[in-house]
DNA sequence: GGCATGAGTAGAAGCATATTCTAGAGGAAT
DNA sequence: ATTCCTCTAGAATATGCTTCTACTCATGCC
């Protein structure tokens, strides 16, 4: 079950149990953010959400746990965005630096879940959430291979080695929002969106700079960007 | 300072005390290596290594700055080997692929180590040693900017921010290996190094005739009126 | 050689904190 | 009204990091 979606009650106890959840949530979130995982103490996250350790021990199994539904709901929420924009670019060149630039403005819109997540992929914090996390992986990872290998039969990016892509592709992005989010970072996101979407193109096209290919550039389409952040 | 060279002592009892030192750490990386770090107990380090807690704290400050030194140490080893592989080319094509192939060849030999310090990037487990491993990143960063400027002015290599060639060259590398060490991809390091070296050489290279005139730091914007974004 | 010194070693004690346990409160169903 | 059950509560427990105190024994000095 998500952890974005309480089970469906319908009474005034679901209703304060949900809202006791949200609250645990809420407090662990901004706990982790400010002092880190470890040390956040289970005591920190008692007071900040005004429940009882018990009543956090009801709610979720542990504190990994806890961390875990939080990197659930974060991972979903990148996922959903990534997808939405790709849906939106049937162009490769397009679709492409849409990829990037939903990263990155992803990151920038949410930094303190960005620096969760980003920080604790692959890390042993998450491990209680692998299976599901994977699955989430696993269902993105396919929308978007389906739509690079329609741009890879028409002829309009190379051909690779499936995995490839995505490493290829959003590796920059990811790498410089770790450091981005730590401070390490002379750029900002603003004046790295270009580069990257650029490096990104180039890395996968086919015939980076032919002289002048058969099928002519497809006219830049006006994109109807997603005005807001979901 | 760095962890791989002990006090330059000359008795026997420093001798003793080195291997011990050494010991503890080669027993934690076990550790580390197969059950994670909060899962590894001090207790664990004791029996592996048949130091004593007391002699485990004699000689580092606590659990984390264990873990600390061996992240400094692979960070050394790993910067060492990058240096190398740069000096010995100096054409810009040849060295950008030697930087790809040396991060993969280094992940694929080295793979606990490997797995040990990129779960622990950004990780708060080494923030003990955090301007240790600044520091070192600087002096690699400095080194690598010197080599790539060089070829930016002879014109093979794009202008771009100093802070992206980094997350440009390595950030697909990163990500492979973060995944390949898990054992989440299809592709081996064989395999993907050849794709990877062409990709990022792709995604730095001038392009051999740009088509515009001088316009090489400004890249091309997509048409996306973005708003206020960090 | 005999002694003082102090780095290195040892394991028990202390302490912080994650987790479990037992009990109680109060909506919802009968 | 009674019973049931989920949620809440906080004390008790367990785990395991860290500190403390004492001991060992090379090394350097007389």
């Amino acid at each position: 079950m998500p952890a974005t979606v309480p089970s469906q009650g319908h009474s005034t106890r679901q209703l304060h149990s949900d809202r006791r959840r949200a609250a645990i949530l809420d407090a662990a979130l901004q706990c982790f953010t400010e002092q880190g995982f470890t040390a956040t103490t289970i005591d920190d996250v008692r007071r900040r959400s005004g429940a009882s350790v018990g009543s956090i021990y009801h709610h979720f199994a542990g504190k990994e746990q806890l961390a875990g539904a939080l990197y659930v709901a974060a991972l979903e929420g990148y996922h959903e965005g990534l997808l939405a924009a790709l849906r939106l670019h049937a162009d490769a060149e397009q679709g492409t630096r849409a990829m990037v630039r939903h990263h990155l403005r992803w990151v920038a819109a949410n930094p303190d879940l960005a620096r969760f997540l980003f920080d604790r992929h692959e890390s042993e914090v998450i491990a209680t959430t692998e299976s599901t996390v994977h699955e989430l992986n696993r269902a993105a990872f396919s929308q978007t291979a389906a739509w690079l290998k329609a741009h890879v039969e028409a002829g309009r990016i190379r051909r690779l080695p499936t995995d490839l892509y995505y490493v290829i592709l959003i590796g920059p992005s990811q790498e410089f929002a770790r450091h981005w989010l730590h401070g390490r970072m002379a750029s900002s996101i603003r004046r790295a969106e270009g580069h990257l979407a650029q490096a990104a193109w180039d890395a996968v096209a086919l015939a980076p700079q032919p002289p002048q290919p058969p099928q002519p550039p497809q006219p830049p389409q006006p994109p109807q960007p997603t005005s807001k952040r979901g």
